[in-house]
DNA sequence: TCGTTTCAGTGAAACGGTTCAACAAGGCCT
DNA sequence: AGGCCTTGTTGAACCGTTTCACTGAAACGA
């Protein structure tokens, strides 16, 4: 701060108004004071610009007013609409949101939090690539943590949004199923072991349930990557005749690579998503998505965590939200069943 | 912070390694006192699992570590992307990004910059809705200010990245008009009068010179409410044969409302963009677009704001960036002049 | 040898709020 | 009338750092 006009302080405005600067600390927040005083301090303070240090108010009381918001990467565009939706809802809520990024480093992700919880964060809402780590209960012995996308299963969390990936995942290969397909691919997000679950379980179940020919790949987040990745998987000799996305940016991917290599959507390949984002709406052919509610989402999630804050002994709450399909234009019967 | 582990401070590790909570201060940040003292108190504050409390280091020396990143709109998909760019690079740097909405509202974009200073961000990235405000000017007295996009004209800003918007907006009409394109939609941003000087002026001056018949709205940031300006424009009984929109995103609601009316891009209707987002890369046919650059452009400008952080008297720098016409698949001659 | 610089290290004063314990003045009850 | 609770207000401790002013000792030059 170069040149900065000095700010008003709590004691000139307690010195202005002939009161001391507890009764002014007191006055400002309507507690403990006559309405009279609370009228005259709110006077003076209003006369003399008077704005609460939020540092200061921020060491003596504990709180920051800022909350984490921390998911694998925002290379993804689901991510990033969830951020920015997240922080406006937050501001509705007197809060501001710390939004960071791990850049799909699971490593990253947990010195982030770490980083997060000493820079004094009143909560934090977090996709965790590591869902069942004991580090996230360590992390939410020092503030409420609302987890969203997998479960924190030993974790302590004061709040949860779950994805129901289960049915999610039988929903999209049963859909395909029924169109025709036998050769799939599913493409899911980098990631630990932990993660692995949807796309291992899940889709290992439901393949051997419906006798499907099921390839598992890995998309990186950054689409220009995510792209090469689907490229290479349409350019075996024996390509499947549909795409799973366990994101809509992979999906988007996949697009751009099917459309490089002179693929047409749906006939010569079915796409499913998995967000529902905005984007996919504009896609020709519309894709064929999983809506999960993502504004209802933000907002629970918020909520669990600006009410979670100050309790001593909040209540834990969970969501389990049930996947939607929506169908766009983007699957259709395999060109060889035609 | 409900439970919350009771962290070990600065006093502590000074009574434990046998010196002054001074020396520790020092030590730690390797000034004033001797290697050995500080190897010896590093390996203390290591032993003890010490953390510097961020908040207390902000009230004492004035420093929060954080930078707040100020948009006109999330909505806008190039914002939300240079909004998580810059959190990355600042994270990097070692500073955090404090990213705020104010959802496309001016006087909301004015109260939170506001507020951001209040908070004692250490600097502030802000691509102002209300360039030529004094406000700004007040602003940056008391910290850092880097302006994306329009000039800040009176505005004593330490550093600039501005868009060439004259040229881009010439580029795009001459690429239109030689296409033989003579009625033109403009897309533009809902902002206030100032914001309208690209489109205005140099729409009008560009539109004169080219004797064309231009035609000038405005496109919501919410994706949806900006198809709907789209599918207006696109129904009344003149319809134009080209759109130039002031950003992608704007760019995208035009595609899905022409996919809606039957439209196709680009025989009925071809479409420019502005920003070169990666999605327009995904879509059929390609967007043709200007590319500014904008990995680069975040990095300049977070350089820029870190690097005056701190200094008392910061030298001002400024770029411009040219626009880099990206031609995709969207622009054709009207279907009239086939 | 003496006075003057350096160097390491210290104690205490900020920074600007919140909150606790204490207290005075009334009002109420018995 | 005396004791007790309630209400309004205050002074001071506290939050955990940084930084300023200062000291003692060692190093140095003349």
């Amino acid at each position: 701060m170069s040149p900065g006009a000095k700010r008003v302080t709590i004691r000139e405005v307690a010195d202005a108004a002939g009161v001391s600067q507890a009764a002014v600390s007191y006055a400002l927040r309507g507690i403990n004071v006559s309405e009279e005083t609370q009228e005259r301090v709110r006077k003076v303070a209003a006369d003399l610009g008077y704005e609460a240090n939020p540092i200061a108010r921020a060491l003596a009381s504990g709180r920051t007013g800022t909350v984490g918001i921390l998911g694998p990467s925002l290379e993804d565009l689901w991510q990033q609409r969830f951020a920015a939706e997240a922080g406006r809802v937050l501001l509705a809520r007197d809060h501001f949101a710390l939004i960071v990024d791990p850049g799909g480093d699971p490593d990253r992700q947990r010195m982030l939090a770490t980083q997060l919880r000493d820079q004094q964060v009143d909560g934090l809402i977090v996709s965790p690539v590591n869902p069942s780590d004991e580090f996230w209960t360590e992390i939410a012995k020092a503030l409420p943590v609302v987890s969203i996308g997998d479960a924190l299963a030993g974790a302590s969390v004061v709040g949860e949004v779950l994805f129901d990936n289960g049915t999610g995942v039988a929903r999209a290969l049963e859909h395909l199923h029924g169109l025709g397909h036998r050769r799939i691919a599913v493409l899911r997000r980098p990631g630990s072991p932990t993660t692995d679950r949807p796309a291992e379980v899940f889709v290992g179940a439901e393949a051997d349930r419906l006798g499907l020919d099921v390839l598992v790949l890995t998309a990186p987040y950054e689409l220009g990557q995510a792209t090469a990745a689907a490229r290479e998987m349409l350019s075996t000799d024996r390509t499947p005749t549909a795409a799973f996305c366990f994101s809509d940016s992979i999906a988007y991917g996949v697009y751009a690579a099917a459309r490089e290599l002179g693929l047409t959507i749906p006939r010569d390949l079915s796409v499913v998503g998995y967000d529902n984002h905005p984007m996919s709406a504009v896609l020709a052919p519309r894709l064929t998505t999983f809506d999960w509610r993502s504004d209802w989402l933000v907002e629970k999630a918020v909520d669990m965590v600006v009410e979670a804050i100050g309790r001593r002994r909040p209540q834990r709450r969970r969501f389990v939200i049930e996947p939607d399909l929506h169908e766009g234009g983007s699957t259709a019967p395999p060109r060889s069943s035609e």
